[in-house]
DNA sequence: TATCTGTTATAGTTAGAATATAACAGATAG
DNA sequence: CTATCTGTTATATTCTAACTATAACAGATA
């Protein structure tokens, strides 16, 4: 796997694990389909315990990216996670919404800060041509 | 004050009053050089503990948001809090991150999300207005 | 039968968040 | 001078989240 975590980091683990598996497939690194390790081969491989994984795949399957087939294993949602409800855009302003307040505060116009956005958005689409 | 805290949810109470502040400096409702209430004041009004507001006080501080004079108070910092550096927009980057390979997943492509970005600013820039 | 899967249960440690109480030093108003 | 305000520091406690450890269970598979 890709998984590279930082246990020194303010970040909880579950949260680095939780981002670089929903990056892997914004990338493409995974697709739908793919099989995942099982929780207790990917905690042993990353070195952590496998609750701390397993938590990681609930959350996961609660948001609709993996399907988990209780003896087989974890896969990638073949039909691909839902799409962008409501819900998800009004959550996601709300992240949002800080980050552009502070932003403004430190002088950045929007301009700028959509300019951000696009090369955060490049990265993936980028490597998203790679594979 | 405009403050409204959340007792019942995840975010910190310290992270919902830091961010208050700083949108209430980037919508225009605290301009430099404007006072804030002591921590004492500012605590028992919106019903939390001296230690929290101080804290965040600190990190505002920290922030170049505001300036403390020791017996005088807390103020707005008069010059406004620093430009947007180097580190400042790595750190906006590693934020917004997560959000964008998120949105990709639930297929969301770049102008979505950048439409999102836009509404958010001008939440902001229309309510700098009114003032 | 042995081994793999996710899942559940229980228990322990560590750290962060929030509160409570108290005290200190400098400034200011009476 | 005294009383009161300011931010600041110290200490202790409570509660929860994060993480780990060990064990066991049920279903599938080789």
């Amino acid at each position: 796997m890709f998984i590279n975590i930082n246990l020194e980091s303010a970040e909880p683990i579950y949260i680095q694990l939780e981002h670089q598996i929903i990056e892997g497939i914004a990338k493409g690194k995974l697709s739908p389909g793919d099989p995942l390790p099982s929780v207790r081969s990917l905690a042993s491989d990353i070195g952590i315990n496998l609750h701390t994984v397993n938590k990681v795949y609930q959350l996961l399957k609660q948001g609709g990216y993996i399907v988990i087939h209780r003896q087989k294993g974890v896969v990638i949602n073949p039909d691909g996670p839902p799409k962008a409800d409501e819900e998800y855009k009004q959550n996601l302003i709300a992240s949002i919404h800080p980050l552009i307040a502070a932003s403004i505060c430190r002088g950045m116009d929007e301009e700028a800060f959509l300019r951000i956005c696009k090369e955060v958005f490049n990265e993936f689409t980028e490597e998203g041509e790679k594979k």
